[in-house]
Order: structure tokens, then C-alpha cells, then sequence
DNA sequence: TTTGTTTGTACGCTTTACTAACAAAATGAC
DNA sequence: GTCATTTTGTTAGTAAAGCGTACAAACAAA
């Protein structure tokens, strides 16, 4: 069954096509690449459906097991527009009445609805690790249901490309649904139409990846960063709230932001690549962009590698090593904390590097160099999504872009 | 004439009233401090009328003589939508029609319409300076009407509220049309809901000061941070974009951020307080919050004028002091700049110390320790708006949370 | 059995912006 | 001068969206 395949095979119950899709086409949140809420757009009564539409869909999406009524009371809309709306996704196959209600209380008993879980499924793809591409099947509550891998084996450009659809051409043939879409979070710098500007490991400049997967797949595929994917990830399926910076320690050091619950681009689309900038004073090592002293000369995980082993042989203690790249890190973050006021910080990487010494130096450093009460409680800690958290990230962006879900 | 005179004798024709004011209730742009556009709200119809209403008035707002014909090409809403938007509008006072255009074509002379610029005139307040009390009546376009101070002369607390309330009432005194609100910006820590969690200078902690002067003068009051308030003063009536920082050095260092368009808060209402963050790894002066090094022992006017003084009498050169001070706020900078790509940094402030090698050895630490090609062109730029950016800035608070204009 | 409660639906209404059509007022070709 | 063309702004009617009211169904408790 090639992909072409299942979006043709897709069930396309009435009211699906008279809506174009069942997908958002003008959302207020979400993850609104095209950044929709900026003025100088007017706004129509159906935009108020398809926002409407969304925000029911959220709320079951997030709770699980409401009534119609249940909804009512939780949005604000009455009951009689909530049965219209979910009447319209039941009758698209996604959501599913599953029963009553067992609660022991006056009244009609309530019929439970639910996200059919077999409605769709998602493929999402994770490029940022420097020796294979990894991607993952996953549920429409996230889930990974299967798992491939590419070896990368050093090729870049066309052969990297073309390794890319491979591995989204093997997860789709897994599937047992129809596609939502595909998502892939990318090393580099990604514009907002899924062009990757820029990313140097994998020899990509200007590449369209989000066409050229769009035109092979012929389903919905939203291409971002790979630091932003995982912050994503992390306020999806984490414990996270809406402001938050998830700093990620790999190949290089990047970050993605959540501000007010919204991911920060940036004006030139680099929001969060923090590992070209000089950390300290005194000098620090050289680092291949030509400058010294880098973030990622303190903080890179090959770079860590060579630092540690470097102090194995030389009889120092590992732990000064990485709680020095702490401190680094502190140091770089302070400013960045107390200018956006952050209460949040939540590192990804590997466990031999971010446990111990790295964590407490860094949050000790941020505790001595900003004024602890403006962000009352900031907390930093490790990611629970360990190596999982950008392909899962990449499946929350299909989902809010196509759902208005997340 | 009192200031619940002022708003007793408002002119409230048919449609006003009818609409409640001719305010925004529920928009998805402007000041917006109650989040609107966070999920979990519904959107009825109306919610894009309201919506609807602010894109016209923005529109005009920014040309200026523009026809119905025209606003409607402009936002894309049809002939019919505008007329009928116009005619509410009209029918309030807000826009008033000027005649027909001049020009020689084929085809019906459009209509120009205007804003009404005697509709509102609104009062700014600028609480930063640490001598005196500074507002302005202002008109609708934002213009300086009339100025006022209130010397300081060291009063704290309810004293000081006191003549903040002053203040304001000589300014609503000398309105000459109905007042559209006041504006406030206030040194330290304020919420969303206009409450100065706290300010240390004016020894202010959780004071409402906008429900005081809500309660006071019977109109709408904005309560809002002075480098917030200052941040969309640039925005507005400078040449700003999107993206930008603004850094105010005053009694302390303080700074505003616009996102996107959007002024960031931060999770604790503290975003922009970057006065605090330590800076450099060598020791540096100590500091009233009881560390060592912050921003503001390198960079607030009386530390700065006293290391000049100091310098002066020690036959150094004042600009190695200046530079030292520009060197350090790059290097916090450069940190922040990164993790936001930001394209744009503003400064304000005394021109004897922004003038020359501060502003300098800023841009040349940014551009020494942040990865120029990811923000392209980045600009570093005093402010053009001068002394009256924080009062300008509280007015278009008020313009942009009741017009949704700005 | 009666009463009260809760759910989900049917019907009609208001609001909103749209399309279609048209009158008014100008230019320009003849 | 007359008439076609163009542009503006308005009138009339239509489709979509959500609301309020009313009601039947289904259950618990007195």
C-alpha cells in the first residue's frame, strides 16, 4: 500500500469534503504556522465554526470521557451547538459515542464520547541525531506504535533527502489508519512554510523538504525545527506549562522557546540557536564557526565526550567537567531567564552527560546571577521523553496544525 | 469640570450604548492583557464583529484618508461590511467623512473618511523618573497636547499615589473632548490587571493602582510596565518591526519586549527585568540586591554618572568608562539576542550617556559574540521619541486596549 | 406513582457577512 | 451633446453560526 494509497483509501464520510477537510484552515491557536492571529485579516462567522470546532475537540482531547453536556459546561457553548459539532466529527469518523455514563444520579444518563483512537494516525521523524534518522507510527494521542530507523552513514544533500523518504515511505506503509500527516523536526534553521534554510550537518540550504515530502506523500506534512518539535513535545506530554525553553544538548546546542504557550520563532526563524553564542570571558576554546568560547565549545555532547575522556586520562574528576559546562550553561541562560521572566527550563540530551554535576551547576549558577524572586519558583529538570521527544514533538505539530489539537 | 464631569458629558449617540461602549470587549490583537486568544474561550459571532470593527479603525487609523471602497480592498471585507462598520462608526463620532477625493478618473468621487481626531483625547503618565511625576494630554493620533509634571521630592507610598492622582487630574482638567482613558507607566513589577506587584523606588507592593484611579476618575485607566508601555511607544511611532527590545537606562536598567508584535509579560509579569542579572565573571561593584556584578552597577544613569565623575577626576577618558558600560550590556545582551533572534534593539535613556562609544562597544560585543548571519541584519539604534516615550507609550495602551488601535 | 433532574434534540430567532443588483456621479470616445 | 464605461456606496435578499425556548427521554428519590 504505497501513501498515495491511504489518502485515497481515506473514508470520507459527508461533511467532509463540504468542509473542504475536516482539518483547520483558520485557527486562533494551534501550531499556526502562517501566523494567523497578526491583524489585517478579516474574520468570518465560519472561522468562529472552525475555532469552535477545535476548541471541542481540544477539550476531549485533553480530558477523555465527556458528555455533550459535559462539553457545554466546559466551553461555554450550549449543549445545542456542542451536539451540532460533535454530530458533525461523528459523522467524519472522529469521535465516537462509547457508551453511557455509569454515575449514579438523577437525570437521563449521559453518552460518553470519545477521540476515535483508530480515526488517524501520524508519522513523525526525527533528523536531529548526527548517525540516523529515526522515525516512529504514531496514535492520535501520541503514542508510538512502531519505530524505524535510517543509518545516516555521513551522507548529506540529495542522498540525505532521499533517506528522509525512505524512512516516512516505511512508516506509512505501517500504518493501519489514515495519515493525519507527517511531521519532521530538523536540525537547522526552518522557515514557517517548512523550508530549511539552513543546516549544515546534513548539507541543506533552501531546501523544501515540506513540498517535496507534500507532493511524494500527497498528505498534509509540516516540517520545523527540531529544538521547537521537542518543546512541543515536552508541554503535550510533559509536565510542562506555557512558558518554558527546552535546551537540547546533541551534535550542537539548540533550544526551542514556549512563551505564553505559543513557540517563539524569531524574526529570521532562529529562535533558540544559543550555541554560537560567546559564553564567559577568558578566552575558551576555538570553535569551527571561527570564534572562541562558544556555547557549544562547553556544551556540545562530542565536545563533552572529548572533555571527559581528556579528564579521565589526565586524573581529573569528571564531575568538575561537566559541572564547569554547568556553570556555562548558567551563565549564558541567566540573561535569557531574566529577560523573559521564565519559570521553566527543561534540558534533553544524554543521561551520562545531564545527570549530576551539569544540572546542579547550572541551576546554581542561575540561582547566584538572577534576582530569584521574580520567577519565584524556577525550576529546571531533565526531559521525561528521553530519546523520543522530537519525533513525538513532530506528531504534536500535525496535530495542531491539522486539529487545532494539542 | 471634574473628571466624572468629563465623562458624564460624553456624547453617547444611538449604537453606543447599544454595544455597551464602542470599546473593545473581545479582540484578537492589541494591548490584550487578559490573553484573549489563549484556547478554552469560545468565539461567537459578534467576537468577530468586534474584530472586525478594529481592523477598519486600524486600517484608517494608520492611512488615514482613506474611502469605504478603499478600506475595503484594503482588508479584504466587502463594500457592503465596511459601509455598515463605517456607518456605526460615524453614527459614535469615531470617523467623520471629509470630503471627496480629488481624483481624476472614471467613475462615482469616493468619500474620504478620516478618524475623528477631536472623537477622544487621552491622558499619559510616566512614573519612571526618579525626580518627578511626568504626563500629557495627548490626542488621538498619539500627538502631545499638553504637559504637566509633579515633582517627587521623595515621596513614597500613599503619598506618592497621592500625586499620581494629582497628575492625572490636572491633565483631565484640561481635556477639550471626551477623555478615552489614561494610561500609566510604572517603574517595577505591574500585572495584568494594572496591580504594581512591586516598585521598589516608590515603595509600592501590590498596590491597585488601576482600580484606584478606575474608581477615581470613572474611565478607563491601563496600568502598565514603563519599558512595556515605552517598548510600544517605539512600535507605534517609531520606526520599529516586529521583533524588538527595548533597553531603558534609568534610575535602573530596564527593558520591554515585543514578540511578533506582541509585548511579552513574562510568567511572573517580571519579563524585561534584566536590572539584576549578573554579568561578567570577574568580580564588578557590588550591588543594592546584594550580589555582585548586576547590569545595573554597570549600566543605570547614577552608577554610570558616578564612575564619569570618577574617571573624570582620575584623568581617565570618559568614553573608556561609556564603553566598559556598552561592552557589559553586550555581553548580556548577546545571550538574549541569540535564544530570541532578535532583529532589532532599541536603547533610551540620557543622550550624554547613550551618545557615542556606549552605543558602540554594545554593537561591536553583539556582533562579536552572537552569530551575525542568523539575524541578519541586526540594528542597535537610540530611541527617537526622546523623554516622552513612556507617556507616549501609556497612551497607546489605552488606544490599542479600547480602539484596538495602534 | 409522582416529582425533580439531567441529557440531548427540534424549532425559530438574531447576528454577521456575503452576493447580486442598482442608482449616482464621474471620465472619455464619438 | 450623447452614450458607454467605471467606480462608489446602498438596498435587498441569502447562508451560516450560535442562541434561547421548549420538549421528550431516562433516571433517582420520595
Amino acid at each position: 500500500m504505497t501513501a498515495a494509497g491511504v489518502q485515497r483509501s481515506l473514508p470520507q464520510p459527508a461533511g467532509f469534503s463540504a468542509r473542504g477537510t475536516a482539518f483547520v484552515e483558520n485557527s486562533y491557536q494551534g501550531y499556526n504556522p502562517g501566523r494567523a492571529l497578526r491583524p489585517s485579516a478579516k474574520v468570518l462567522p465560519e472561522h468562529a465554526r472552525t475555532h469552535n470546532r477545535s476548541l471541542v475537540l481540544q477539550t476531549l482531547y485533553r480530558s477523555g470521557q465527556l458528555s455533550r453536556a459535559d462539553i457545554a459546561r466546559s466551553t461555554g457553548l450550549t449543549r445545542v451547538t456542542v451536539s451540532d459539532l460533535v454530530g458533525e466529527f461523528i459523522s467524519e469518523g472522529l469521535i465516537v459515542e462509547t457508551g453511557q455514563s455509569e454515575d449514579i444520579r438523577p437525570g437521563k444518563p449521559a453518552t460518553l464520547l470519545e477521540i476515535n483512537p483508530s480515526a488517524f494516525q501520524i508519522v513523525g521523524i526525527d533528523l536531529s541525531d548526527s548517525s540516523q534518522f529515526r522515525g516512529a507510527l504514531l496514535d492520535i494521542d501520541g503514542n508510538i506504535i512502531e519505530r524505524r530507523e535510517v543509518e545516516l552513514s555521513g551522507s548529506t544533500g540529495t542522498e540525505a533527502t532521499a533517506k528522509v523518504v525512505k524512512l516516512a515511505d516505511e512508516l506509512v506503509e505501517l500504518s493501519t489508519s489514515p495519515l493525519l500527516g507527517i511531521g519532521v523536526g530538523s536540525p537547522g534553521i526552518v522557515d514557517l512554510n517548512g523550508v530549511v534554510l539552513s543546516a549544515p550537518n546534513l548539507g541543506w540550504t533552501n531546501l523544501d523538504l515540506q513540498a517535496q515530502l507534500i507532493s511524494h506523500f500527497g498528505v498534509p506534512v509540516i516540517v520545523g525545527n527540531d529544538a521547537n518539535a521537542a518543546v512541543l513535545a515536552e508541554h503535550s506530554f510533559g509536565q510542562a506549562h506555557g512558558d518554558m525553553m527546552l535546551i537540547k544538548l546533541g551534535h550542537g546546542v539548540g533550544a526551542g522557546l514556549l512563551l505564553d504557550g505559543v513557540p517563539l520563532y524569531g524574526s529570521r526563524f532562529a529562535a533558540g540557536e544559543i550555541g554560537h553564542v560567546v559564553v564567559g570571558t577568558h578566552g575558551g576554546l576555538p570553535c569551527v564557526c571561527g570564534k572562541a568560547g562558544c556555547l557549544e565549545t562547553w556544551l556540545s555532547v562530542p565536545r563533552l565526550d572529548a572533555a571527559l575522556k581528556a579528564a579521565d586520562e589526565a586524573g581529573i574528576a569528571k564531575a568538575e567537567v561537566l559541572s564547569d559546562a554547568g556553570t556555562h550553561l548558567g551563565i549564558a541562560l541567566a540573561a535569557i531567564v531574566g529577560a523573559l521572566n521564565l519559570s521553566e527550563i527543561v534540558l534533553s540530551g544524554p543521561t551520562r552527560i545531564l545527570d549530576g554535576p551539569l544540572e546542579e551547576a547550572t541551576i546554581e549558577t542561575l540561582r547566584s546571577r538572577t534576582m530569584a524572586e521574580f520567577h519565584g519558583n524556577l525550576t529546571l529538570r531533565k526531559t521525561t521523553l528521553g530519546e523520543d521527544i522530537v519525533m513525538r514533538g513532530a506528531a504534536v505539530m500535525v496535530l495542531s496544525g491539522q486539529l487545532g489539537v494539542s
